[in-house]
Formats: C-alpha cells, sequence, structure tokens
DNA sequence: ATGAAAGCGCTAACAC
DNA sequence: GTGTTAGCGCTTTCAT
C-alpha cells in the first residue's frame, strides 16, 4: 500500500536538462547565477516531466513549511446542526485564507485539540491563529510551551498586556452601541451576553457595568450560551420582558440572541423600536434578516484576519512586529430596530 | 532572518536517554520493539526537552505530510460582502475538518488557483477536494496532468461518468421537489437557477425541462448570478409575477434567490402558499428565517464531507475506494410556504 | 556559470 | 531489544 507517488524528482530534470540538481534548483528559487539559456533549457525539461518541487524536501532544510493553523472553537460540538457566529467566522476564514496565500503560506483549519494528543495533524503548522482564545487556554499553555508561534485573535481575559494576543478593543465597541441605545431614546438598557469565558463576553460585561454605572441606571444582565441561538434569546427576551419594570432597551452579545430578543417583544405585541430597542455587538445573518432589521456592529473580521495572519507569519519568519494599538476596525450599522 | 526554531531533535533525545536514535524513533511510532522501561525513560528524556517529533522531515520518507487541499471556490470573489452558500461550504468545510482529523490529515483551505502559480501553497497537499467543479475545470486539468489525487465534488458536467467526480444526484433530488410542488397545488412551476456551470446547476435545469416535459408544462425558467442573492431574487420574481400568466409556484435553485422571490411575492399581495408555492434547492438561514419559512432541500453536507474525505484518503494512501452510488444524502425540509 | 558534497530530522532495513 | 547504515528530495556552501 502507499507506494510512493513516481513523481519526477529534481535529479530527474538535471538529467533531463544536461546539468545538475544545483542548477535546476537555482533556476527555480532564482538564487545563484544560472545562464539565460540554460534556465530555459531546465524549465523545458521540468514542464516535460510534469515536475513539481516537493515542498516536503524543501521544508526539510527551512524546517516551514508555509501552513499557518486557524483554530476555530466553533468546529468543534459535532452534535450542533448550527454553527455559532457563522457569518464572523466564515468571513474571517475566508479572509485569512487569502491574506496568507498572498504571503505564500496556506491556511489549515485545526480543530481544538483540547489537550489532546490528537493535535497531531498540528505538527505541520508552522504557526496557529486562534479565534476567541478563553481565559488560561490549554492550547495556549502548549504553543508556549513548545515554543511554536502563535497569535490570539482577542485577549487572554487572564493576561491583559500580553504580546500574544490581538485585542479586539471590545470594550469601547460595546460602549458605542450603549451610547446608540440611549440617543435612540432607550433609559432602562440591558444586556444579554455569552457565556464562554473570552475577551469578547468578560470585556462586553464590564463595559456594560461601567456605563450603567456612569448614568447611575441600575444593570440588568441575562446570560445565555451562544449556542443556544436564537431559541436561547427568546428565553432571555422572557426574563426580560416579564420583569416588573423591563428594559426598553436592550444589547446582545450575539446576533442570534438579538434576533430572539426581538421576536419574543413582538410576540408580545411590543412596537419596535417605540416600546424596545434592540442592538447586537455582532452582525449576522440574523441581525439583517430580523423583522424589522437589528441594528449591529458589523465586526470587520476582514482587515482584522489580515492583520492577524501578517503578525503571526512575521514571527514565523522570526521577526517580531508590533501589534496594532487601538480597537479592531469596526462598524455600528443601524437598522430598524434602533432607528424608529 | 528565519532562525530556525531550535527545537530538540530525535538525536538530542536519544543522547538524553542513552539509547540511539531508532530506539527513540521505535518508542513513539510503535514499530519495531522496546523495552517498556527503555520506552519510559526515552518519553521522560522527550518531555524534558520538550521533543515533539519534526512532521517534515517524518514526511519526507513517506512523501506525504498528511494534508489535504479543500479548494472552495465561492472564496474567491474578493469584493463580495457576502458569500454564496455560507451554510452549506461552512458545513461542509466543518465536517471535512473533522473527518479528515480523525483520519489523522489536516484540511487545508485553498483558494481557486485558476490557472495561476499561485499555486505554490498547494504543494503541500496530498490531495484535494474540489467543491463544485465547473465544466473543464482548469484546476482538474491540472492536478490530472501532475498525477495529484483529487475529488470533486460534484460531478464534472462534461464527464459524467469520471471516477474522479462524485456524483451528488442533482436531478433525483430536484424532481422531488419539483413534485412536492405539484402535490402541494402547483400547477404552473417555474425555476430560478444560478449560472455557474457546474453539475448542480445543470442537472437541475435537465431535471426541471423533464419533468414538464412529461407532465406537458410549458417550462419558464429565469437565470440569476448566484452571487446576486435576495436582490437578484427579488429581479427574478418581479420578472417572473409580471408574466402575463405567471406562475403559482417557483422552484429556485439557492436557498437566497428562494427569499427574494417569496418577498417579491409578498410585497405584491400574494397569499403564500395559497397564490404562490416556493421551495428551494438548498437550504441556508434565509430559507429558514424567511416570512413565512420556505421550504427546502437540506443538501446534508456532513456525510458528503466524510464521504469525499474518506475517499480522498484512500486515493492518498494508494487504496481507491469505489465511489458511492445513487444520490447525496439529502432531506426535504417541509415549511410554511408550500404547507398551507 | 556550474557542480560536488554535505546535510536537514527522521524512518526502515538489516545486522547484532 | 537495540544500534548501524542508508537514504527521502532538496538547498546550500564552497570549489572550480
Amino acid at each position: 500500500m502507499a507506494r510512493k507517488r513516481d513523481r519526477a524528482t529534481i535529479q530527474d530534470v538535471a538529467r533531463r536538462a544536461g546539468v545538475s540538481a544545483t542548477t535546476v534548483s537555482h533556476a527555480f528559487s532564482g538564487n545563484g547565477t544560472v545562464a539565460a539559456e540554460t534556465r530555459e533549457r531546465v524549465r523545458e525539461a521540468a514542464r516535460e516531466l510534469g515536475y513539481r518541487p516537493d515542498a516536503i524536501a524543501r521544508g526539510l532544510r527551512s524546517s516551514r513549511l508555509g501552513v499557518l493553523g486557524l483554530v476555530v472553537r466553533p468546529l468543534d460540538p459535532l452534535d450542533a446542526t448550527f454553527l455559532e457566529g457563522v457569518d464572523y467566522f466564515l468571513r474571517f476564514a475566508r479572509a485569512a485564507t487569502l491574506a496568507a496565500v498572498e504571503r505564500g503560506y496556506g491556511l489549515m483549519l485545526v480543530p481544538d485539540p483540547a489537550g489532546a494528543d490528537a493535535f497531531a495533524v498540528g505538527l505541520v503548522c508552522d504557526g496557529f491563529l486562534i479565534t476567541e482564545p478563553v481565559e488560561d487556554d490549554p492550547l495556549v499553555a502548549m504553543l508556549t510551551r513548545d515554543r511554536v508561534p502563535f497569535l490570539g485573535v482577542g485577549r487572554d481575559p487572564a493576561r491583559p498586556a500580553s504580546e500574544d494576543f490581538l485585542d479586539l478593543g471590545t470594550a469601547q465597541i460595546v460602549t458605542e452601541v450603549l451610547d446608540h441605545l440611549a440617543a435612540s431614546g432607550g433609559t432602562r438598557v440591558a444586556a444579554v451576553l455569552g457565556t464562554a469565558p473570552n475577551e469578547w463576553n468578560r470585556d462586553a460585561e464590564a463595559a456594560y457595568l461601567a456605563w450603567v454605572a456612569a448614568r447611575n441606571q441600575s444593570s440588568v444582565i441575562v446570560r445565555r450560551a451562544e449556542i443556544d441561538g436564537e431559541a436561547g434569546g427568546r428565553a432571555a427576551g422572557a426574563e426580560l420582558f416579564s420583569r416588573p419594570s423591563p428594559p426598553d432597551a436592550v444589547y446582545c452579545q450575539t446576533g442570534r440572541h438579538a434576533a430572539g430578543v426581538l421576536a419574543e417583544a413582538r410576540a408580545r405585541g411590543w412596537a419596535v423600536p417605540q416600546d424596545i430597542r434592540i442592538a447586537a455587538g455582532e452582525d449576522s445573518e440574523q441581525t439583517r434578516s430580523a423583522v424589522p432589521p437589528v441594528t449591529a456592529v458589523d465586526l470587520r473580521p476582514e482587515p482584522l484576519a489580515r492583520t492577524a495572519v501578517a503578525v503571526l507569519a512575521d514571527r514565523v519568519e522570526g521577526a517580531d512586529r508590533p501589534l496594532p494599538a487601538g480597537p479592531a476596525d469596526h462598524e455600528l450599522v443601524i437598522r430598524a430596530s434602533t432607528r424608529g
């Protein structure tokens, strides 16, 4: 089994072109000096033989393969029919793939090894991008121990100042949304947050608490697992709207939660946005297609992914570029759920 | 630049454990025979040194790295804000990643090289999965020429019987949907199709034409690019509904198109499904969250991806397993748009 | 401008 | 049960 593929080697090309392997190598890499005519002969021979340089052998010398791993947390729950953060993740993965390719790297999807030795596949990666690292991430610990370059997209809540994590600026973004809710008439703003122990949830909560405190309002926080999606949002809405003094505005961390809260409000005959304003911290299919559409933050994963790939690739290549400062690019997309 | 990472080698471990490199290799791979006590000593030394076997050097011997490439067509259009087939693709990619990992492979996202030499990143892949291959696919030609294992997910319309393409059974699936539209009261069934020259569109069209012909109905086909999404669907709906004898049922190839057609019908005051029945050939966020929700085919990308990975991995390993026969797993999810 | 030779880190024969 | 040896396909000094 597993008969070795009978590809032409650099030796075959060399023989056919009547030169040495070295010359072939030079002709392809641009290193050294090769006469234009010789280069032509080599290229010709290579084409005839269908020669493709072996990336593995090449990698052996540089101990790099040109593969970046993208560790995707929501990839894992096998039982989940739908994925959380579909939009965001897919846009991120696509942008990261394209950015990586432009840099000469491939992007490999890697499930969270969760401390397992199923991490064998990760061995071929030169470095890792970790989306939504969680507090004291075991994967981060492992990569740190093995001295493998990595970059968290989102800070480790437990290590605020680490150079290994990209700050998303969640606090500032959330504050902007809350200000918008207030500007559109919200006076009692509640928050529906997720449960994963990552920067996004932690900082959103802190920002919300600071915001209500500054306005002498009381805080109302409901938590629902990200994976519970729209149904979780409805449940959260039911909980909020049956309070003695219900909110007139709700900040929802995820787009799905927002859609659920909205549906619950409408089911109760509330007018949106007159009776209740709703905004989400993440744009998604749900916020766009809800009735009415929901104001949401477009997190702009594309520039984020490009930045992340650039930083990681630099590190893989041994050049530490400083992390960009300030909150990630983003845009509050104002829709009918807060606009009247 | 690019200082070689100073990882411990198998030699370092061997020295520290007082054995030979071979023994270390055996201790890790399980090949050969190693005394339990020796193995312990080796493992201990490896742990102390933070040794991780080098996947590249290992791959050099087997000339395989354990990486499968997933060529994703909709990955490419950089200008598109939203992706077509988001749901389907993401579910496919996730399932393929997990299936690959279970098999000991990683899954690398690869943009369509489109005949370019940007394909360097593809060099590390042991084989490729090509989603939605198009007619006379240039990538397919290239891989065939280079003798690189690959598997198209969806047939090449130009090569019906090739063993290199998984048949999705589109014709049969579409026929089921059309039958359902008729059963729910549709008498004049129109079709809104996409424009990509792949099996999905070609076979859907053929199936539709055969179906109306068998019922002595006249065919009404409107084509809209997949990328035009919901807006394209609305335009298609406008075109259909302003006809002298408008359809009372519409089969839409994509979920986005279906949502647009539905919106257009509702904007004209048509009752769904009393006046107009709508069904989609692909389930998506749009079909699920439309008002009312739209009947759609869940293409079940998960089992498809698992099958595709299994077949491809076999081929990479030199064992040609026969392609499964019959249409891919799927389920017609009947929703209010056809159910009254 | 070109080539010979020495590995990169690992595994597979084959001795012992 | 363990070690020796010989490469995998390529790049890279360093001669010529």
